[in-house]
DNA sequence: TGATACTGTCGAACCGCTTCGACTAAGCGT
DNA sequence: ACGCTTAGTCGAAGCGGTTCGACAGTATCA
């Protein structure tokens, strides 16, 4: 591999020179320039990115931190790392994917202290997340999806929840449904202060109130098993349900299983929307599944993006953006016609 | 952030003996190790990953090559991906994935001679896939989940088709299924020489006609429409036919559509089993589907493993590794009752 | 016409680490 | 007692860039 040096002396120039022309930092003739980068051509050469990064002390890296959820990871955050990667090297930076404990601190802190990193994008976040109170306290730049309690002068992007969930249960009620039933995710995520999980229930109760019709809420862990339990036991507890707003995929084909089951069908005997999910769950399901459907690229992108114009920007603004879910009414809503008693 | 000067100096050692008592260069003794350690602690020293990479021409840093492809990804890449990340985190890489198409060799050289990987992990390999070809030439180091034509001297994950397909297609038979179908991938990556669907045809075809039964084969793009369509082709060729064997997961929701329409009964008139698949996939559907299931996070781990051991080994033996799919009957395959005409 | 300010270029220091050659002192066979 | 290893340590030369200060040369302006 060629160095700097090498394409210096071809082109008959200080090593110094060639690095400002290559990265504009200070004026240089036109005719040098062009010897030079005729030069790097002859050579082939390509600017060595890590001693580039310890010179410079910007290694043009940053990462994803990405936990293992207990809730697994669904195609929506498959599909946001992948617009991350996208995103970054769009940007010409690098993307580590740095799979993490959500409480392993000492990880974090040596992961930011190698001096690999220039930043970065923090998902899954935590109302009171320490990773985010570690993060601030070491000055490291980050970005975060989702989002925490205090978010002062931090960065993020997030799904808007109030618009999503309110546009559903809106659209539910526009077709005559009077009993929702909303199907959160586990509790324990809840309790822990996951943003979706708490802003999406906090939306439903005031959509329900304002609209004055009847409203329950469940949790339910991330498996059809956990959906079909708890959805018996909703029925049980209201059995003019007409219609379920869930954010729990993976507990939907419970769901529909006791809907079945029941004798019911979907969407004539009930409706079922399922918000922050994706277009590829949707048409795995028979009838597709009316969605929400989580603005997944678009939150990758923006996190690298607000990173990134952290790293350069000059002014001090940290953007904070909310990102609308997109309903897509497919098969499995519609008004309701069941008999009710 | 401290230096290895800063922790010599407190040790009262020379820089280079941190260095050695740090990577166990040179034999240190044992005081002395001490005394650098406690220095260490004590100022609470990270190693400086680009520096150490610089000098040591070694980042620690690997690729993976994503493709954007048509198929789009499923659970099994994200999975792989999740677990070829964390398989690298442990052994103390870092995975930067790299979004790329397929055919841009430029932008692939370029990547590889920035100096910033040590190798990379390439995926969703063709027969004659150019990326291998160039990364050969250029001496690069690389491991393959999936596999090209020839591979000599190469490492590789792959799937083992052969396996998978013969136990699915003796699983049916054992069924008393005399007429099944194989659902591949699309045409296009059939012909692109795409190992999965290469593979496993030649294996359906090969375990049908050694088991004496009747056998068809259809190309099938990854989309539910599809899938009802090339279903409805494939029973108006063969109204015998009693059984599918799906190598297209997305396509799998339109045949089902179908068949429901037929007014057949799942399994009891049909039996689907869908390969190279997952639980995931499979507890989303309704009955749940009998897969074989993809050994996503061994791919990914192996893949790690491979490219790792062949940076840091000593012998040049390069492992070639088929993993077999697992396979797992739920609600879409049994018995067949349909009355044959 | 001399002080002033750029423009374009150079040399050298430095980023934080690895690694090579050299040196010292102790251990060993003879 | 003598050379010969070997264990333990040091200093210095890189790795391939960035960046600072200096400087020659030309342009600008009082």
């Amino acid at each position: 591999m060629p160095t700097m040096l090498d394409v210096a002396k071809r082109a008959g120039v200080a090593l110094s020179t060639v690095s400002y022309a290559l990265n504009g930092t200070r004026p240089i003739s036109e005719a040098t320039r062009q010897r030079i980068f005729a030069a790097m051509d002859e050579l082939n050469y390509r600017p060595h990115a890590l001693a580039r990064g310890l010179a410079s002390k910007r290694s043009r890296i940053i990462a994803l931190l990405f936990p293992v959820s207990e809730r697994g990871l669904g195609f929506t955050e498959f599909e946001f790392v992948a617009s991350a990667a996208d995103a970054a090297r769009e940007n010409g930076y690098h993307l580590v994917l740095w799979p993490s404990d959500m409480h392993d601190l000492d990880e974090l802190r040596q992961f930011t202290q190698q001096g690999l990193l220039d930043g970065m994008i923090v998902m899954e976040v935590r109302a009171n997340d320490e990773r985010i109170s570690l993060l601030r306290e070491l000055g490291f730049p980050f970005s975060m999806i989702g989002r925490c309690a205090d978010t002062t002068g931090m960065g993020y992007v997030d799904i808007n929840f109030d618009q999503t969930v309110q546009e559903t249960v809106s659209y539910l009620a526009g077709l005559g449904h009077t009993h929702l039933a909303f199907l959160n995710q586990a509790q324990t995520l809840f309790e822990e202060g996951y943003g979706p999980a708490v802003r999406a229930q906090t939306r439903f109760e005031q959509a329900i109130q304002a609209a004055g019709l009847t409203g329950l809420t469940r949790f339910c862990h991330a498996a059809p098993q956990d959906g079909y339990a708890v959805f018996k036991e909703l029925l049980a507890a209201c059995p003019n349900l007409t219609a379920l707003v869930a954010m729990n995929e993976r507990a939907v084909p419970g769901v529909m299983r006791a809907i079945t089951e029941r004798g019911w069908c979907i969407p004539d005997d009930f409706s079922i929307v399922v918000i922050v999910s994706s277009v590829r769950m949707a048409e795995m399901i028979v009838p597709p599944l009316t969605t929400s459907d989580a603005p997944a690229a678009e939150l990758g992108r923006l996190g690298v993006e607000l990173l990134i114009q952290q790293l350069e920007g000059q002014e001090q603004s940290m953007p904070q953006v909310l990102v609308p879910c997109h309903l897509v009414v497919r098969g499995s809503s519609g008004p309701c016609r069941r008999n009710q008693h």
